[in-house]
DNA sequence: TCTGGGGTCCTAGGACCC
DNA sequence: TCTGGGGTCCTAGGACCC
């Protein structure tokens, strides 16, 4: 059987665990920018607050001191996101991460696997403070769908198994087809104009429809969803891409401005694909004035460079998306978002016969900056050419790091 | 009705996920 | 006034090869 331990409202969960006052009333966590809603409390939910919306829609909630209100704080989500992950790994032996929020698990050779979940939610909740579910199925796509029902019914204990044809066909006859793992808005239309309308209508489709219409990906959901096992439990490839971009919360219309903040993007790209000793091929820039002001004087292009060696050196980095950002700036437009991509991810270099670059002191450059960084923090060295994305972001309803930043940390009265 | 056949590589765009 | 950010995979079509 295949588990899936999913946590429940991740980010208002981690929330809670330090701030109490927030348990039981609805609460959001915003994106970047304090720009849309992307996570809500059941309460939240209850008042039909939706994923996604922009927080300017629902900030007359908060005037009100109906809703409370977190700008999101990833590093403390993840520090929080390995607390949970590493205790479910130590439990269950094989898992595989597959989200923040989310672990995949092979619960092969576990005798009574309802009971291990049940457990699991128990120990989860007990040492880390954060509510999960567990969906146990012979699929993957099932045990989505099991983790769904753990949700919606309190009955559960927070563990509901799919183990047998009946419970398949009852599950499967409650979930709307736009509510399967693998079926997103524009299938779910499709399907819906072809009059399926729930998961069990779907998995009765020909095989030979589903691939007409949706290809190999709709036909490993269907077999998925007909208790086949299709996906197993597998460590994750490596990443073939990294990107960093931002939406600004006022536009830019100076040159050297936006430069600043597109080397930022280069140089921290290239930090995070070397954490994971990458190195890129390729390079792409892109910029883009405000798609929701039609009113106002569009542009949008991208540009993109391939390195003759692979690298993450951000001086290279720097001047690859500077000489790419160059050929498509145009001024007089206002610029509100900006991104760069490296691609083409690989672990070894193959130095060319007329490179230039002394790669071994290359090397040794890099590895005395990471040190410095790990020791003195982040912003202790950076490029010439750099600017700080993150100081022009905006974050009203920030919350302390109050596991990974020691002036942060929680305080206890006495 | 008719068009050779079999490949590879690259890119752009579209679908999906959290 | 204010609308996120990070990914994956597949497919179709074009350029090119023999």
């Amino acid at each position: 059987m295949i588990g899936l331990v999913d946590c429940n409202n991740f980010f208002v969960s981690c929330e809670r665990v330090f701030d109490p006052s927030l348990e039981g009333v609805p609460v959001v966590v915003l994106s970047g920018n304090d720009g849309c809603v992307i996570a809500r409390s059941n309460e939240a939910k209850a008042m039909g607050i939706q994923m996604g919306v922009p927080f300017f829609r629902v900030r007359n909630l908060y005037e009100a001191g109906k809703l409370r209100v977190r700008s999101a704080n990833i590093i403390l989500y993840g520090d929080m996101s390995q607390r949970v992950m590493s205790l479910v790994r130590e439990m269950a032996g094989k898992t595989v991460q597959y989200s923040i929020d989310e672990s995949f698990m092979d619960l092969t050779g576990i005798q009574d696997c309802r009971a291990f979940g049940v457990e699991m939610v128990r120990k989860v909740k007990k040492w880390t403070g954060i509510p999960v579910s567990v969906g146990i199925a012979s699929s993957m796509t099932l045990a989505k769908v099991a983790s769904k029902f753990a949700k919606r019914y309190k009955g559960y204990k927070g563990c509901c198994m799919i183990g047998d044809e009946t419970a398949r066909v009852k599950a499967l006859r409650l979930v709307s087809i736009g509510d399967v793992w693998g079926i997103g808005r524009q299938y779910a239309k499709a399907l819906n104009l072809r009059g399926v309308e729930t998961a069990y209508d779907f998995s009765l489709w020909p095989e030979r429809e589903v691939s007409a219409l949706m290809g190999v990906n709709g036909v490993r959901t269907w077999r998925e969803l007909n208790g086949e096992c299709c996906t197993q439990v597998t460590p994750p490839k490596a990443a073939r891409s990294a990107t960093q971009s931002q939406t600004f919360y006022k536009t830019i219309t100076d040159y050297d401005e936006l430069a600043g903040l597109v080397a930022d993007f280069a140089a921290t790209t290239a930090a995070r694909i070397r954490r994971h000793g990458l190195r890129a091929t390729t390079l792409a820039v892109w910029i883009a004035t405000d798609r929701y002001h039609l009113y106002e004087k569009q542009y949008a292009d991208s540009a993109g460079t391939r390195f003759e060696v692979a690298t993450n050196d951000p001086r290279e980095t720097i001047a690859a998306a500077t000489a790419c950002l160059k050929s498509i700036f145009r001024p007089g437009y206002a610029y509100k978002q900006a991104g760069v991509s490296l691609g083409g991810l690989q672990r070894y270099m193959q130095p060319t016969l007329f490179d230039k670059v002394d790669r071994q002191g290359q090397e040794r450059l890099l590895k005395s900056i990471d040190a410095i960084k790990a020791r003195e923090g982040n912003d202790a060295i950076r490029i010439a050419a750099q600017s700080s994305a993150s100081a022009i972001r905006h974050n009203e309803f920030r919350s302390p790091c109050y596991t990974t930043v020691l002036r942060d940390i929680i305080r206890v009265k006495v």
